[in-house]
DNA sequence: AATGAATGAGCATTCATTCAT
DNA sequence: AATGAATGAATGCTCATTCAT
């Protein structure tokens, strides 16, 4: 793929975000995208097989590219509990660095058609398993309560990130989504660590 | 309202869920919600302004049942700890008994157009309130800790047991929502609560 | 079926006929098929499933109509001469009885898709049994040749029907086509019958 | 024009012939006869004005090529008859012959736009002069009966030619088209002579 | 109150043609 | 001469809503 190629190729991924992002997944018509793009309507069917196609990379580049930076920061520490704060950090950090990527995620593409959700669910379970490793692991260093449930455990760590991201999007005043992830983390460190002397909780 | 009034009301509502949970959002046409009915499709313009009043009502209808309900409930205990053992057992109860309106509540609704999306969060904000004021409850009477955040902590309990009950609705094989609320419960107990000596996370 | 539910089916299907014998079949949008027949363009859907279904039907509904009026038409005779005689003379006068729909059936219907052509087949085997039925009888009864080959004969007939049919519509100058049917009679006569006493080919 | 030239001209032609005859006359867009002929999409317009164009010299050469042979062989005999006859035989032989070449003369070719269909109607135009031109001689010669009326006659041998040729190549079983060419003569030959002695009809 | 036939706005996609290289 | 990436016009169909009965 040469270096024009993919560039028109992130240059549509691009536009859809912000045009989905501004005017909304129910008026996210094929033209306004290739518009915003800078691009012939029938250019953008040279790089995607369909606009659902479009809306699908978006999800897949976007997550594929963060679950990938997600492992590798993870690999810095042993901690469990040091991991589950990396994790509430680089998920805020991630959708605060780009407002409108996060309303695409967190909003719009949860109006899609069922195909589309059928498809961006394969992804996200990558997520999904990273979050019950990070439990696993930390039940088995005796970090964590050993009668977490895995599946229960990682469904509630990730709903309370997204409801937190959800949140922060919809909000009509803006705040900082970074900003929030101790208070998130001190919940969930209490969630899930034996209760310990003291250092459950502590943000530092 | 008559009687007779009240009832198409009614069952234009209950065919709408069967509907959609059966055909899906975007396959939820008004010309099918009227034969479910038993109705012309006119006749449902005589009941609601347009089909997002139908879609909405649904919620309000629902929830505002709920959320009485909920609030009944709650009066029969003091205890926070034990007010939020009665919400996680109540929601999962009250989606696993309803299973159409479940997946309509958890997935379907969430598909539709922003519009429905902003006037659907009114009535959720009195849930939302509901949380809100155990939690404070709780720091108030020492229970949980005094430094948890309350819209925050709202948004990790309620992106908990949601995040459960998306899970539940779209899982391929059975199983019973309302099993894992000890499990829930035994988390968001951990989370919320002073460390104590041992009986936080006891289900009994 | 109401009296005007089948005037606008009626409607819908002269107006086809009138904008594919003007604008040709590859201008006829369903737009202007609606316009043309007076109603809204969803209306059309209401009595036909889709476009390639209006021009199906067309073809079915007139042929069908034309099937059975030359089916009665050659009651009246015994004689399989006298038969040829009257088809060539019916299938020339229907045609130029109607200008738009000899252009239709002769020209456009033609060019429309596979589906399409195949679809309109099947009306038009009937009336290659017809003709076929002719033939043979006329060999039966001993006034044509024996050694004809059925289906042969019939394209030849057909073709030299259809022939003569297609150069008229496509002529600049207008003539009549009914009038082409004595020498069209005489030259498929002769090609037809065993070498008689003379009479064969007199147009009566 | 080069030699080079002039077998890309050539392999535009039988390609687009190829295409057409296996996909359709619908089907075959320029990207795909390009692709069949080993050519950029660009290159076609080097050595034709458009797509239409290859359309039509696909008709004209054939047509052209096929016209020549035909006057040719024609003047190897003096008959009338026997030059219908050679004409039946070499119009089916050449299709049989090149049955991609036939499926796209007989059916393809006919769902073209009206331009091209117009332009395609000239070549047609010599074939037609030349039947026309064997009638006159027959009845010049006293073979062919007097009172043939010349365009209708050469309406009803070109039809019949037609009709033949194209039931063949829409057939679903196979069998031979030359084969057809004593049946067809047979009949034509009845048509066309005087009453004679016998000798009309005999395939010898 | 109830009906349901009629309405018509809205949109993804294909493909012949061009033109910078 | 040759390429092939880029262009953008053109259209059938659905379905929420209306309104005459």
């Amino acid at each position: 793929m040469s270096k024009k190629t993919k560039d028109k190729y992130q240059a549509i991924i691009e536009a859809a975000i912000k045009v989905i992002a501004q005017h909304g997944y129910h008026n996210a018509q094929v033209a306004k995208i290739a518009k915003a793009a800078g691009v012939a309507e029938g250019t953008i069917y040279l790089y995607f097989q369909n606009k659902e196609d479009v809306l699908i990379s978006i999800f897949q580049d976007k997550m594929g590219e963060y679950i990938t930076l997600v492992r590798s920061e993870l690999e810095k520490t042993e901690d469990p509990l040091e991991k589950i704060k990396l994790l509430i950090q680089m998920h805020f950090s991630k959708l605060e660095a780009n407002r409108d990527l996060a309303a695409v995620l967190q909003i719009q593409l949860r109006q899609s058609h069922p195909s589309i959700r059928r498809r961006i669910a394969e992804p996200l379970k990558g997520y999904y398993r990273l979050i019950e490793e990070i439990v696993s692991e930390g039940i088995a260093k005796g970090v964590f309560r050993e009668n977490l449930n895995l599946h229960l455990t990682r469904q509630v760590i990730f709903g309370s990130i997204d409801e937190v991201a959800t949140c922060w999007v919809m909000a009509q005043k803006p705040y900082s989504l970074l900003a929030q992830a101790p208070a998130v983390y001190d919940l969930l460190a209490h969630a899930l660590c034996k209760k310990q002397s003291g250092n459950a909780g502590s943000t530092g």
